[in-house]
RNA sequence: GCCGCGGUGGCGGAAUGGUAUACGCGACGGACUCAAAAUCCGUUUCUCGCAAGGGAUUGAGGGUUCGAGUCCCUCCCGCGGCACCA
């Protein structure tokens, strides 16, 4: 016999609702507990297995944070700008919005049939107007402040597509629709610019509690070098080459010094003789896409421009070259070639048969002095581009006026609604399909009045979930983005779980824009996360990633439907250690669910008297699972469980009383069914409502231990002795033991006893 | 190439330097049944042995230690990230 799961998950999820038992209160009479996961993008494929892995466990988390006295803040909502929403607007003519509010029903419908603890009453969704609103007055804090500005720069570009397209629609090097190899176009971009905040970004990594390795990754994405600028003059010119290096130790090593071909001075320097040439492999370097430019990392190629720089160390005249090893957009797109001592500099030399002289090394500073350099601290990061030619997207809210330039639409005129088009495929330009609407495009200046162009770009998917976690905290306010007290209330987010896809980009702009509101005065802290952990991606079970085209994608709801809400997020937290990628096994599955009837028949087993053993597992399992829960542990939480169940089996009875502590530990993981055996025992309210049990220490002691007892570190024997019993009388017994006896002769040179565990006799 | 993580039964995995293989799946045997499913009981790292018990075993090889899956060194394999950042 098998508990009824479809009646008893569409009971408690119905009552959960109508008593709003998860909703977050304004309450500082209890301490806060802000829980947050990342928002899904709603696709339409629905609900993957992925998801409801992070979410139950931080479910569990809320639920014994809740049940341990803290107001918990345990919010979803949806990330729902994105391309599969315009692709499918484009090959349908319908509009994306449509599409996604239809996906946004599917998700919402799976994750309530799961029973999380979400706070509904809060939930968000990125493209509705009413929050589109408040990032788009972001944008305009950072206009504002200065930081939003606009630049030329390249973007991939889709010659079949007619379509400027983002880094990650890029794949290999191609469309990610059409397969049509990228190239690069330059465009007039908005940017936000987010290297002012690299130094802090990375400094205030010290103040927060990320996984080492997540810290890791922020910090080589930011990629902070010291080293130092240095001139070289130009040999018979008043122009100089300003390279950066983190060696200017090597300085006297120099044999000639590389412009990346990008690099302004070519054109000013190349000699006559070798300007053919220069020009030729410029050319060709633009023609190259980055892979082509990347798949040559063994072979360097590049060319010579006939002109001389003077070493300012010891006044060498070494040669200029051009080569594509170096990149314009790092340092000053000019290197220094040390051969002697840089793996790049002697491969290009040994190419172009160029010398390679052993020079002694000078210190750090003696050498920034001696070539009047300045030290300098350089970053990898760059800054944020922050345009797309897109539709389904927030609107960036300026108008270009012919007399004032840029400038902001007013507060009051917020949001800049997406305007309803035509058709949603980009202009045979790269424009946004929103330029092809005039009556969207042409307005007033909101400063002179006179006539004026809207911007018809949109912002990146990154853009909304940059701060969507402070909008929960106060998620219906029409005046601000979200109060001051409600955010004092909620912010820092205590704890932040999400894959390790999201480290490096989503991770590093939610603090960055988080951080500039901070500096703004809009928000009461610098870093919007306390703690960020990582899970495990779930992978097929041939271990390769799921993916609709291989047809191994598992679908959560076949195993709700089947065996339950509650199998399904106890298999999630049982099947591997959460941190890492596990692979789905639907033979697994089944053994939750027999746990999950036997723990059910358990109220048959009702008796006034239970054995010893039962009471003592029952404190050593709450003590367990609270630890596991701590430390993420989920998956020998549930082995612990399991362990309990087992024993109460066994011994064919249980009271009441151990039964419905039991429950209390056993509803963050199975809240449908410990909720159900709660009701049938006679339980008031919800599981919910009840405190985190205690475990009993004077219940958690054995009165015996088993002990090993080790000859030479070889197991030999084990003995029961009694838990108090004395060292001497422990060795007494183990000498005694027939097998011991037989390895331990003479009078052993060395006995170990370790309390409670083992004794080792040296012989 | 560099950095990080990992390698334990047939499978997923467990183990503060202290009885390796918990828990689950699968398999095998039994009970119940006309039969099957479900359920329950038992066995299940390999190996020698009727048994008692012995031997081997945590990717490979060394080392430290009374004792190593765990610590150290060398190497092999897998996964993830970064990748001409001067």
């Amino acid at each position: 016999m098998s508990y009824d799961h479809k009646s008893v998950d569409g009971k408690w999820q119905k009552r959960w609702m109508d008593a709003g038992v998860f909703e977050a209160k304004e309450d500082s009479s209890k301490e806060k507990c802000y829980l947050l996961v990342e928002f899904p993008y709603p696709s339409g494929d629905g609900l993957h297995v992925g998801h409801p892995r992070s979410y139950t466990a931080m479910d569990i988390v809320a639920r014994k944070k809740r049940m341990e006295g803290k107001n918990v803040l345990f919010p979803m909502g949806w990330d729902a700008f994105g391309l599969p929403a315009e692709n499918y607007a484009i090959k349908t003519g319908n509009h994306p919005g449509t599409f996604t509010e239809k996906n946004i029903n599917t998700f919402r419908r799976q994750l309530q049939s799961l029973g999380f603890s979400f706070d509904w009453s809060r939930e968000v969704n990125t493209t509705d107007p009413a929050y589109y609103k408040w990032t788009q007055w972001m944008f305009l804090e950072f206009f504002k402040a200065g930081l939003a500005y606009k630049a030329e720069m390249a973007i991939n570009w889709c010659p079949k597509d007619l379509c400027g397209l983002a880094n990650e629609e890029v794949i290999a090097g191609k469309c990610e629709r059409c397969g049509t190899p990228v190239e690069k176009k330059l465009k007039s971009q908005w940017m936000i610019a987010i290297t002012k905040y690299a130094d802090r970004l990375l400094a205030d990594l010290d103040t927060v509690d990320y996984l080492p390795k997540i810290k890791k990754q922020q910090e080589e994405w930011i990629g902070r070098s010291e080293g130092a600028e240095i001139d070289f003059a130009v040999d018979g010119s008043s122009e100089k080459i300003t390279v950066f290096t983190t060696r200017p130790d090597t300085i006297f090593g120099v044999t000639y010094v590389v412009l990346a071909p990008e690099h302004p001075l070519v054109v000013l320097i190349a000699s006559d003789e070798q300007r053919g040439a220069v020009d030729e492999y410029t050319a060709s370097v633009k023609s190259k896409t980055d892979i082509e430019r990347g798949d040559e990392t063994k072979t360097k190629t590049g060319v010579c421009t006939g002109a001389y720089v003077i070493n300012p160390a010891n006044d060498e005249k070494v040669p200029v070259w051009i080569a594509d090893y170096v990149l314009g957009h790092y340092g000053t797109g000019a290197v220094m070639a040390v051969p002697q001592h840089d793996d790049r500099d002697r491969a290009f030399s040994e190419a172009m048969n160029l010398p390679i002289v052993d020079r002694p090394l000078v210190s750090f500073d003696e050498a920034v002095e001696k070539t009047s350099g300045r030290k300098k601290v350089q970053y990898k990061l760059r800054d944020w581009v922050f345009s797309r030619q897109r539709y389904w997207g927030e609107p960036i809210p300026l108008v270009h006026c012919e007399v004032d330039g840029w400038v902001a639409v007013p507060i009051e005129q917020l949001p800049v609604v997406l305007p309803v088009v035509e058709k949603y495929q980009p202009s045979e330009n790269g424009e946004s399909p929103l330029a092809s609407i005039d009556s969207f495009v042409n307005t007033k200046c909101p400063q002179c009045g006179g006539a004026a162009r809207r911007e018809t770009d949109t912002m990146p998917n990154w853009a909304g979930s940059s701060w969507y976690f402070l909008r929960y905290a106060d998620a219906h306010n029409d005046n601000e983005f979200a109060s001051k007290e409600a955010l004092k209330q909620w912010m820092p987010v205590d704890i932040y779980n999400g894959g390790m896809e999201h480290t490096t980009l989503h991770l590093l702009y939610s603090r960055f824009w988080n951080k500039f509101l901070f500096d703004r005065g809009h928000v009461p802290t610098s870093e919007p996360y306390a703690r960020r952990l990582s899970h495990g991606l779930i992978m097929s079970e041939d271990g390769t990633k799921m993916s609709k085209s291989k047809g191994n994608v598992v679908n959560p709801d076949e195993i709700v439907n089947e065996h339950g809400a509650d199998t399904l997020r106890m298999y999630e937290m049982f099947m591997g250690p959460f941190s890492e990628p596990v692979p789905w096994n639907t033979n697994g599955v089944i053994g939750v669910r027999r746990f999950l009837d036997k723990a059910m028949k358990m109220t048959e087993k009702i008796s006034d008297r239970e054995d010893a053993e039962v009471t003592k597992m029952l404190h050593k399992t709450i003590v367990k699972i609270t630890d596991d829960i701590e430390g993420f542990g989920f998956n020998t939480a549930v082995a612990q469980l399991m362990m309990f169940v087992n024993v109460v089996q066994e011994k064919g009875s249980i009271t009441k009383e151990s039964l419905m502590t039991f429950l209390r530990v056993l509803v963050p993981f199975a809240p449908h069914v410990a909720n159900e055996m709660w009701e049938n025992l006679g339980g008031e309210g919800f599981v919910e409502e009840q405190e985190w049990p205690v475990a009993d220490a004077s219940m958690l002691k054995d009165d015996t231990v088993e002990i090993a007892v080790q000859v030479n570190g070889k197991l030999r024997g084990t003995i029961v002795v009694g838990s108090d019993e004395t060292e001497e009388a422990i060795v007494t017994m183990a000498r005694a033991d027939e097998n011991v006896a037989k390895y331990v002769i003479d009078e052993p040179k060395k006995t170990i006893v370790v309390k409670g565990k083992l004794v080792n006799f040296v012989v």
